[in-house]
RNA sequence: GCUCCUAUCGUCUAGUCUGGCCUAGGACGCUGGAUUUUCAUUCCAGUAACUCGGGUUCAAAUCCCGAUGGGAGCGCCA
């Protein structure tokens, strides 16, 4: 998109979308990747991301998942615009910013309650004082009549005089909604036309209280009143939407644009991704190991893929193989909601390997360091600067930031090995005690400052070559790493340095000695 | 059960709108090979799909109808 285009585009009618989470459970990976369209939507539109926090259930809502959600938003580098902000310089966490607020809906009660009276006052929702019992006696009828359970509307026909009587009388009540019973029709910016029924549905309840206003009110009031232009959400919603296109329309405002991502599918069993298959939460990805790049890389392309001549991205040709990585600035180029899948899509763990083994792989040995030692990924004992030694060793191995720590702990501390694993297969233990004491005595007389592996190098290969490749570099490697797969050996010992790598070989030498 | 959504390799997908250039392309995985003392990396090759049945048409993955499969929703949750 050129900057013109921007402009236009900008000066057109404001480009507004939200993320609505609940704060009931910890962010979900879906969540994640709906968060993620939005904001490459809002992006490349010059629009607005806003986060609205959806905390009218109150038995369930928390602050520590509010703050979870907050928390794995930023980890993922997920950022809006306006809204609920996660701590930033200065100011502290779950701050609010923008002229909407207050973005949390327990902070809008006032605002639904106007609403809700004057739904009330129009005679478009009413007070109805069922019992659960009741309800619930004959929604059981219903069904077992084979028919679909739906309200029936009893509460409807009671008198102003009626209600205020049971109001007094303190009877519980809630309040409906009068659904039409007509067509409502739709476009899905994803699916096109999407009709439904709404004499399917009876009176939905929109409040349980004048202080205790439901989802299917609350987010219609607050999509109206923080202007948003597009809701982008997830397909378990499309049956809400012609309900709140209703509400919508009983209360005089007009309908943001609609589009329903299809779901993360279950990789094993069936059905959407739960909490029971484990790996829901980006909580737990940022737990074992992954790189936010990584998740949200993996993320955009469920669902989602750049059209194959946009595999050319500000003039360079890409290389086809690495169409599929793709940068946050990249994404928010190429993204369009049109080519977004209709069907849902499988979560492969696989892929997700793959992409966050190639971004370790990307990474600074500094920023890896910082990555390990922030995320807890390995020993406290280990300073900044021995990590520094060994990430070279092992950093092409990492598939999760967790592997570091199996990975590279022969660098800090040489594993109990047998005198067996120092023998070549195709060789014997004399061979590797002689070729490992030639190997001893080398390293030995080289200085201090030039054990490096521009000349460690030729060296051991001049040695290896002379005595046979496998019969010197195999029990070098094990003597110094103490294990049958390993990094080079050269490499271990420039890593090591002089004094490690020969009280090492010491040892090895000790136990070919001893058997 | 009812309503809605949906359907290309094992998985994510390109191609479908605007039928022919599709002997269906890419990525992940898997298999084999090259490099390598080992493992890993890297490179190269191979593997594998248009759900089915009718139609329309000179021509269908692509358009139409039906069946079947998959998914979601049917709360005083969101």
């Amino acid at each position: 998109m050129t900057n013109k285009d921007m402009m236009i585009s900008k000066k057109d009618k404001k480009i507004r979308v939200r993320m609505a989470p609940s704060p009931t459970g910890s962010l979900h990976i879906g969540g994640v990747r709906t968060a993620l369209y939005n904001i490459l939507f809002a992006k490349q539109h010059g629009g607005t991301a806003v986060l609205r926090i959806e905390d009218t259930d109150d038995a369930r809502s928390t602050k520590e998942f509010e703050q979870d959600i907050l928390n794995s938003f930023h980890w993922a580098g997920i950022v809006f615009d306006e809204g609920v902000m996660p701590a930033t310089a200065g100011k502290p966490d779950g701050s609010e910013k923008g002229e909407f607020g207050p973005y949390r809906q327990k902070a809008r009660l006032e605002l639904y309650a106007k609403y809700l009276q004057q739904l009330l006052s129009e005679h478009k929702a009413y007070y109805c004082f069922c019992t659960k019992e009741e309800l619930e006696a004959r929604r059981q009828s219903q069904e077992s009549a084979g028919q679909v359970p739906k309200y029936s509307g009893k509460c409807r026909s009671y008198t102003e005089l009626d209600i205020a009587k049971s109001l007094a009388e303190g009877k519980e009540s809630v309040i409906r909604f009068k659904v039409v019973p007509e067509k409502i029709g739709m476009t899905d910016l994803i699916r096109g036309e999407v009709e439904f029924d709404n004499a399917l549905s009876g009176d939905i309840v929109i409040a349980k209280s004048m202080s205790e206003p439901l989802y299917n009110f609350a987010v219609v009031i607050d999509d109206h009143e923080m202007q948003i232009s597009h809701v982008i959400r997830g397909e378990e919603h499309l049956a809400n939407t012609p309900k709140q296109i209703a509400l919508a329309q009983a209360l005089g405002f007009g309908s943001p644009q609609y589009a329903h991502l299809p779901l993360i599918l279950s990789a094993t069993g069936k059905g959407k991704m739960s909490k029971r298959d484990g790996g829901t939460t980006v909580r737990e990805y940022r737990e074992a190991g992954y790189l936010p790049e990584a998740l949200i890389n993996f993320l955009v392309l469920i669902g989602w893929h750049p059209a194959p001549e946009q595999s050319t991205v500000r003039g360079e040709v890409r290389p086809v193989g690495s169409r599929e990585i793709l940068s946050f600035e990249e994404m928010v180029e190429l993204f369009s909601l049109d080519r977004v899948q209709k069907g849902g899509a499988k979560f492969d763990k696989q892929k997700l390997d793959f992409f966050n083994a190639h971004y370790i792989k990307q990474l600074s040995v500094s920023r890896l360091v910082s990555c390990l030692v922030e995320g807890g990924f390995c020993d406290p004992s280990w300073s900044k600067e021995s990590l520094a030694l060994a990430i070279p060793l092992v950093q092409e191995r990492m598939v999760t930031l967790a592997d570091f720590q199996e990975l590279s702990g022969f660098f800090f501390e040489l594993p109990e090995y047998a005198a067996s694993v120092l023998v070549w297969k195709k060789s014997n233990a004399a061979a590797a005690k002689t070729n490992l004491q030639y190997c001893f005595d080398l390293l030995q007389e080289l200085p201090d400052q030039i054990f490096t592996k521009e000349s460690l190098e030729p060296k051991i290969m001049k040695v290896a070559e002379q005595f046979g490749k496998g019969d010197v570099l195999w029990p070098l490697r094990v003597a110094v790493s103490g294990k049958e797969n390993s990094p080079p050996p050269v490499e271990i010992l420039v890593a090591l340095g002089k004094h490690e790598s020969l009280r090492r070989l010491k040892i090895a030498l000790q136990k070919l000695a001893v058997a």
